[in-house]
DNA sequence: CAAAGTACTTTGTAACACAAAGTATATGAG
DNA sequence: CTCATATACTTTGTGTTACAAAGTACTTTG
């Protein structure tokens, strides 16, 4: 009844879609571990923007947080894990494949 | 007093960045016309999506909609506008180079 | 010890994506 | 002719969310 190829759409994961985690996790992908400031100064973003993406990517489980004391002040490093590694692939794999030809 | 390269961030075009609007980008893009009905298969959108992203897409300028009588009943068709083509060519640069890679 | 700085987190608001309901006309059954 | 159903959409309502502003918890400096 119905013979279109419904199964076409490769769903866009909009956790990494989001322009500001894009950066995050973009950044995250080739540094491989990065401080706050760091990745503030990278993303543009303000303190509450990326503290607040950064939980979400947290809850998701695609970063891994640490914080930790450097000269009595806090400190946090973000690293992606490998769930988020794997997320952020598809998520090229994906975008990739909708940016560069649509199949007919 | 900075010497970051604070002007790195390509600012990616959140009207076509959304997963909805996108496909209705791409679809118009390889097509270079289609009708309503099409783009409800070929996007997955209800009516209601479609017709509020299309306003979207038509207010900025992006697609040109044209509405006739087929058969005495009402027939929209959408197409690319130039600036809507050029808006979409530069967004896929854009993160194309987001996606690639990110420099150092 | 008070003011300013560092390193964030939480809160509030305006925008928006999606679904459901509404509009307008046409066609078909009784 | 009237009611129900269909086609082709548009408008409205609601819950989610992105961003900025305010708040928190300290430490350092004058």
């Amino acid at each position: 009844m119905n013979n279109d190829e419904d199964t076409r759409s490769p769903d866009i994961d909009r956790l990494i879609h989001e322009p500001a985690r894009l950066k995050i996790m973009a950044q995250l992908y080739v540094v491989e571990s990065a401080d706050f400031i760091f990745l503030m100064r990278r993303t543009q973003l303000t303190w509450g923007n990326l503290s607040s993406h950064m939980s979400k990517l947290e809850t998701a489980g695609y970063i891994k947080v640490e914080k930790e004391f450097v000269d009595k002040k806090p400190h946090t490093i973000l690293a992606l894990t490998e769930k988020g590694k794997a997320a952020f692939q598809s998520y090229r794999k994906v975008m990739q494949q909708v940016l560069d030809e649509i199949p007919e």
